[in-house]
DNA sequence: CGGCGCACCTGAGTGC
DNA sequence: TGCACTCAGGTGCGCC
């Protein structure tokens, strides 16, 4: 379920953990994720190295070290990492464990392995991150995320709206649930195409996609002791919801059933009245 | 390049 | 209880 706030509550959570920490040792399943788990690298750029930070880019935590190579871990689907005493017997979906000095591990779970484990190495991390943050849209929290930027950006685009916020290599971070809530607040059919979207429309998607993705990171900040959440544990924000999974039952706003439909292959949410197709309409907060 | 379908996986839920 | 089928919060590849 990671999208953007997942992420960044899991970063908030490892921080009163990681730094400082030095690893001592690594455990891996051997299991395929979405690569290998690049294992030498492991050992040789990660182990006996020390944790300075640890940042988030778009879905990508970046675990940063002592030698400058820099660990990066994708969730995926069903991605959770928790920190636990090293003695905690391991699970089925446990694909990565890093023992730490105080005899904790930080262990990466993912049933469906569409996650990610790679390592830049410390002589290379500089370039290698900037290609790869170069490949990544602009951070909806971040100073980019402007509407002359986003018009600009959509200008004779034709994709639904809804995809091209979906769309990690322009707009980092916001997925299925946050891409439905984002345009039901703004009042935009999801299909309508990005290229149609007026300035005064993205700046209604703009300050709604940031209120509810602060909102939700606040909502699940709340951490429970030491396992780092990134699933529906605490994140209450889910309660906060208005049309994801919300198929025929009424809008919160006008009652109107929530009528479903797919757009690139994934279920997409939305109010009928609320959302007009032909968006010549009044819009709300 | 744009747009689409698909593939990568497991587990939960549903209906028979 | 079992089986078949659908669906799931992400991403990247190959193809037209």
């Amino acid at each position: 379920m990671p999208e953007l706030p997942e992420v960044e509550v899991t970063r908030q959570g490892l921080l009163p953990h990681l730094p400082n920490r030095t690893v001592r040792a690594i455990w891996w399943s051997g299991k395929k994720l979405r690569s290998e788990i690049p294992h030498t690298l492991l050992l040789e750029e990660i182990v006996n190295k020390t944790v300075i930070t640890v940042d988030r880019r778009a879905k990508y935590l970046l675990i940063r070290m002592s030698n400058q190579a820099v660990l990066v871990l994708h969730l995926g689907m069903t991605g959770k990492l928790s920190i636990v005493p090293a003695a905690t017997p391991r699970e089925k979906h446990d694909h990565l464990a890093l023992t730490l000095d105080n005899n904790m591990e930080l262990r990466l779970y993912d049933s469906r392995r569409f996650g990610n484990v790679l390592v830049w190495p410390g002589k290379t991390a500089v370039d290698d991150e900037r290609r790869f943050s170069d490949r990544e849209g602009v951070e909806p929290l971040g100073e980019h995320f402007t509407v002359s930027n986003l018009f600009s950006l959509a200008r004779n685009k034709k994709v639904p709206i809804k995809q091209f916020l979906m769309d990690g290599k322009r707009i980092a971070g916001i997925g299925n649930i946050y891409a439905n809530e984002s345009l039901f607040k703004s009042g935009i059919h999801p299909a309508t195409p990005a290229g149609k979207i007026t300035r005064k429309q993205w700046q209604l998607i703009i300050e709604n996609t940031r209120r509810i993705l602060q909102d939700s990171i606040k909502s699940g900040g709340t951490t429970i002791s030491d396992f780092i959440s990134s699933s529906g544990q605490p994140g209450y924000f889910q309660l906060q919801l208005n049309v994801y999974g919300k198929k025929d039952q009424p809008c919160p706003r006008c009652s109107t059933p929530i009528g479903k439909t797919e757009l690139g292959q994934r279920a997409t949410y939305f109010c009928p009245s609320c959302q007009p197709r032909n968006s010549r309409r009044k819009k709300q907060t």
